[in-house]
DNA sequence: TCGCAATTAAAACGTGCGTTTAAAACGATT
DNA sequence: AATCGTTTTAAACGCACGTTTTAATTGCGA
């Protein structure tokens, strides 16, 4: 609650020092002198590093969760629109727009090399934001369609709004940075994917990914 | 070429080590205890461990090509086609089956987490790769279609490949072992991945994911 | 068989780190 | 003002690691 406190400075530095240099190249030390604090702060507070780890793992989700919230839908709203949305904020989380992304590699970080930080992270984020996305599809199939079919394609969504986030790097060494500032932008991931899965349910837009999605977007 | 000497021991151990460590956690130590050979030939052979472990990266990718390399098409071959073998074969190469996928982890950490031993890899495996897909994509869709969004359904398809590597400790998390085991086979995810893909570019076959792929493989 | 270069071996060095300790400073309560 | 629990501080410990050094061993051509 309080922002300032010694606890909470050790945290923030803490989460911008492991998500940039990793658990081993982040320093105790590096850590306490960039929040202002004694070295044996780390002790006190957290026992030791990878107390501190995990505690700097879940604070990071809690503070992204609340940049990006998916938006309140009623009963009505049409699933092609939902799930439009919900491409859209799970890019939005992973892409981490506007701002340092240091929570969100902090995150990728674990969800790649998972320690024990990652089982409160799926529990209390992935599993909730994947049961979502699996309701929507569900709604967008034909009744009585295989759990494993949902699944996959929920799986599918989800891969590849992840691949722009994990091979970021590797991206601007595959595609011309030209390209990829004009026509890579989160709304315009957003509506392929989106697109992608669309057409693959059997919705037909446009097989051109830009308009169609972005204006069923602007519509909410 | 020759396979036992002590640069080849220490290049498999550093590999092994590498990935199951990362580069800070595995010891120089270890890794020579590993190979069998002394402290000091890391340092005869390769001058320091950031350059053992660019080496050791470079032989993983050499060794993980030849295990799973992509069939040779004629010019009659059908691009759907051309499309299921692709995703198969990457999929076998992310997935690494069977035995120990040291050397996709390897490649694994490079992707999130470049160093300099990326560049290498870059040129002369995902941008030749990367290109391949390109061009049996643009054989699918009508002629004159922009060069991004041939990219961005490419990313689709590699994105969607990787996820499952990426993300397979977490994945377990999320659905359950049982299916995992039945619903999740390297075929059956390269066949679902496919019918992804070419209902997307408006080929039509039946949304349950299984046997219209599989069929068109045991073709070949 | 000698000599020379290439390779292997054993031991030590220096450093940076996580952690601990013990004392000092602080703050609220009486 | 005195006391006592809490927090902060400075200094040190101990250890594991990357690297270096120096010596021993091997292999081979003359």
């Amino acid at each position: 609650m309080n922002d300032d406190t010694t606890q909470e400075r050790i945290l923030q530095a803490a989460g911008e020092q492991f998500a940039s240099q990793g658990y081993d190249q982040a320093t105790i030390r590096g850590i306490c002198q960039q929040a202002g604090v004694n070295l044996a702060a780390v002790n006190y507070y957290f026992g030791d590093k990878e107390r501190l780890y995990i505690e700097a793992v879940k604070h990071a989700r809690r503070l992204r969760e609340k940049q990006a919230p998916l938006p309140a839908w009623t009963e009505s709203t049409p699933p092609q629109e939902k799930l439009a949305q919900f491409v859209l904020t799970l890019l939005q989380r992973m892409l981490c727009e506007p701002g340092d992304p240091w929570q969100t590699r902090l995150i990728m970080r674990e969800i790649m090399e998972p320690t024990k930080a990652c089982e409160e992270m799926v529990h209390e984020a992935f599993q909730p934001f994947f049961q979502i996305l699996n309701d929507i599809l569900s709604e967008m199939m034909p009744s009585g369609t295989a759990t494993h079919v949902i699944h996959q394609w929920a799986l599918s969504v989800i891969g590849q709004c992840f691949y722009y986030r994990a091979n970021a790097k590797i991206l601007t060494m595959l595609i011309e940075e030209e390209e990829l500032r004009s026509e890579f932008s989160i709304d315009q991931l957003s509506a392929h994917i989106t697109n992608v899965i669309l057409r693959g349910l059997g919705y037909c837009p446009p097989l051109s990914s830009e308009t169609p999605v972005a204006a069923m977007r602007r519509g909410r």
